[in-house]
DNA sequence: CAGGTCAAGTAGTACT
DNA sequence: AGTACTACTTGACCTG
């Protein structure tokens, strides 16, 4: 297998023109727009970053937070009571996500090499790495077909501002929602309180 | 408890 | 044949 990574021709050109479709806001000058997009959301991340290893570091309840809570191993799984092995659901820490987003943010597929880097890195499997990705893909996927849906009644609404703030901040929400079942991590008096969005 | 989200499972497909 | 992809499903877990 080589290093880089082909998608096949269909689904690469529908990620092009998804890609550019969710950064672009209103079809004009697209790809700037994507520029500046892709630019204020590493700031963002950066700063987020920053908060994360501050609030996990402080708290310790995350120490070691490149451990995700629920690693795979063999052992790990358990048996139901009907005597089946019983699915694990590997939950990732903010970091592991956060670096994750990061790293999808910047590009979509990643090759064996980089994959294997970022796995090291995040003390992640590469597979999960790779199914992380994949199912990353598809979620952004969806989300921008149901946004597609949903277009011609912004229109209608003349609500297009609306939708540049609601891709603008993607990174954010992606992230927030990531993480919606633990609100407590969330320092809502700070600067990246609600006020944000 | 319904409904949503997420990591992992599955089926089908394309590429080398 | 082996691998990675998409599209969809499953099962665990969380919130309101």
């Amino acid at each position: 297998m080589s290093d880089t990574v082909k998608p096949r021709t269909s689904f690469l050109i529908e990620d092009i023109l998804s890609v550019k479709d969710s950064t672009s806001l209103s079809g004009k000058s697209s790809y700037q727009k994507m520029e500046r997009c892709s630019q204020w959301e590493e700031e963002e991340s950066e700063k987020l970053t920053e908060k994360l290893y501050a609030q996990e570091t402080v708290s310790g309840e995350h120490s070691g937070s490149l451990e995700t809570s629920c690693p795979i191993t063999p052992e790990s799984s358990s048996l139901s009571s009907t005597g089946k092995q019983r699915r694990s659901r590997a939950a990732f820490t903010h970091l592991q996500v956060l670096e994750l987003e990061k790293k999808f943010n910047h590009q979509k597929y990643l090759s064996a090499l980089e994959r294997g880097h970022l796995a090291n890195a995040l003390r992640l499997t590469e597979t999960q790495v790779k199914i992380w990705f994949q199912n990353r893909r598809y979620k952004t996927k969806r989300k921008q077909q149901t946004s597609e849906f949903s277009k011609d009644g912004y229109k209608a609404e003349g609500l297009q501002g609306l939708r540049e703030d609601l891709v603008r901040s993607s990174l954010i929400t992606s992230f927030c929602k990531a993480y919606q079942y633990r609100p407590y991590l969330w320092d809502y008096s700070g600067p990246w309180g609600p006020t944000l969005w």
